[in-house]
DNA sequence: CGAAGTGACGGAACTTGGTCACATCACTTC
DNA sequence: GAAGTGATGTGACCAAGTTCCGTCACTTCG
């Protein structure tokens, strides 16, 4: 018989969800996580670097997944479609336990400031990636920030969209689908 | 004979700033802050409501002045004219203070990530204010989005674009300049 | 003129996030 | 079967942030 259960990391951000969601964010403290999870504060922090980052599992992964999708991108594409091979990469391995997940995630995210901070340095990060895999381009640079930009903003709108029960589609199509309404939405800019 | 020095608040600021040059944010205590400017550990909480605040000073005025700016241009600009006028209300208040602090502070926030998630953050907050002044002209909703994401980009640009020792223009001129600049950057995203 | 506010600060105890050194124990490997 | 190995537990520790209470100059009002 083994001594711990496995899937300790699972575990600690299954139960952070759920405090998190019954009683709050600040009003759940790093060792109740740990408990409910059968574990120990300690190994929580071995785990993760601090208490946001339960939440934020794979973030890197995501942003690797963007650059190697935009980098992939046959030479001769437009900065935009790019961007959305990019989209492509990045969506393609979400899974169904993280679109049941999505709402809870941002109900908890909403309600507190410390959390819209991580996500939003979050979601800077992810723009900042495909912004420098677009430079790798040899796209201009205000363009690159523009198009990056346009794309973080159809990866978050078209979450939203893919986490809502009413959808039917695939992230992926949501995402490129979402990325030409932003384009198409520029020439209302004046 | 007054009890206390005056500008208790301004020798918080100056004193954290001063700090985390010589040794980096980590690496400073609040307590060592308050002492510098003469206090305690107290009643630097009683003037910031936490460590990273110290260099976020007049953050809800900069929306509201984007606010106000967008809010009072005349009903038949356009939504990118509307966002140059926030701008011109924001960037109109900046003091020569402000400017010779900008390096330092972008210096500071570069070396911890604690300060930038606290910047990123401050940077949704101005886009999120400008697009909801947006919205309440009418503007329809992803053409929001997308006018105040050019906004914050330029914003954020023509700020160290300002606080460049060669630069001799208004940051409020730089804003405009900036936000030409992206609006002809958008017809290259393909 | 004097006594009761008022407001800004100090002091100290307390909770919690986060770190660290060290011990423990199942499992593997040689 | 003895020596790793790796994930965990234990407990001490530090700093951020909160809370309660006390202090003292200044103001206000009877």
């Amino acid at each position: 018989m083994a001594r711990w259960e496995p899937n300790a990391r699972e575990r600690l951000v299954r139960a952070a969800i759920d405090l998190f969601s019954e009683q709050g964010y600040d009003n759940t403290t790093v060792i109740e996580i740990a408990e409910r999870a059968g574990l120990t504060k300690t190994t929580f922090f071995r785990h993760f670097p601090n208490k946001r980052e339960v939440l934020s599992t794979g973030q890197e992964e995501l942003g690797q997944l963007l650059r190697e999708g935009i980098a992939g991108a046959p030479t001769s594409t437009t900065p935009l479609e790019a961007v959305a091979a990019g989209l492509d990469a990045a969506t393609a391995r979400f899974t169904p336990a993280q679109r049941e997940f999505g709402p809870r995630l941002e109900a908890v995210i909403a309600a507190n400031s410390d959390l819209q901070e991580r996500d939003a340095f979050k979601h800077t990060r992810l723009v900042a990636a495909m912004a420098e895999a677009l430079e790798e381009r040899g796209v201009p640079d205000p363009v690159t920030r523009i198009a990056a930009e346009l794309g973080g903003l159809a990866f978050s709108r078209a979450f939203t969209r893919w986490t809502m029960p009413a959808n039917t589609l695939t992230f992926s199509e949501l995402a490129r689908r979402t990325l030409r309404e932003l384009h198409a939405a520029t020439r209302g800019l004046d």
